[in-house]
DNA sequence: CCTTGCCTTGACGTCGGCGGCAACGTCTAG
DNA sequence: CTAGACGTTGCCGCCGACGTCAAGGCAAGG
């Protein structure tokens, strides 16, 4: 399979491919004439890679979760290391949630303190420059 | 005052305050030598950037609330421009922790799944490089 | 005069996951 | 033979809030 079927079957570009494998996440044979040459089993890779792209991994991240899958192993998931980082994103998610959530307090306290001095100290800031 | 000063009290760095200007945040009179020349005022309006930045917003978000604060108001956030500003971000919050929700829920589905499949299929990729 | 310390503008680096273009080689069908 | 559809490497652009030089002007004291 040559670059351009593994990106289209992926849904998914070149560039990306070619991307992935700069930073050591895909591997690929060469042909001859210096083509790129994919097993089946790397289509499989990029899945993986793209889903937890999605959820918020970074590509480092995800390098564990590609070498367990070469590993045999029918999940990306199940590896010590893989494993580990799932458990550090899920602490970073719930930090940001967090941090969210007070913001958004802070926010809802802001909007009602604005609008119930609205009446009393109004220059509205649009209508002098 | 000059920029190093403010920059103190403000806390922040000169490179900083001319940032802000250049992008119509801060204001400034120029002495004969060309030196930016500060009213007290605008340690006000560098606190409300920061603040503000501080929780999320970005630069363009601000302008609205500074126009405010320059327009006589005791607070940035009365003026109707600053009101919807401060909506659309609430807005934003709102759709951003819930994305991390379900990101989170995914998170803890798939650490789940993977912790039960440990023993069945394991081949760690650590031991195999 | 020289140093020190303030100020000026201008421009490049940061971080990440690519998109897009250039300039070129390769293969295939008509 | 040639067009066009594939492949290759390499490099700039993006976004945002600055950090970090670079190269120089200006003020003041020993």
């Amino acid at each position: 399979m040559l670059i351009g079927e593994l990106a289209e079957r992926a849904g998914t570009s070149t560039r990306t491919l070619r991307y992935y494998e700069a930073h050591g996440l895909l591997r690929a044979h060469r042909s001859a004439n210096g083509y790129r040459v994919y097993d089946e089993a790397e289509l499989r890779v990029v899945h993986e890679i793209r889903a937890l792209l999605a959820v918020g991994f970074g590509l480092d991240d995800i390098r564990p979760f590609v070498a367990c899958l070469r590993a045999g192993n029918r999940s990306g998931d199940v590896c010590p290391d893989s494993v580990a980082v799932l458990r550090r994103k899920l602490a970073e998610v719930d930090a940001c949630v967090d941090r969210l959530s007070a913001v958004r307090r802070q926010l809802r306290t802001q909007l009602t303190l604005a609008i119930e001095h609205r009446e009393e100290t109004c220059v509205p800031s649009h209508k002098l420059a």
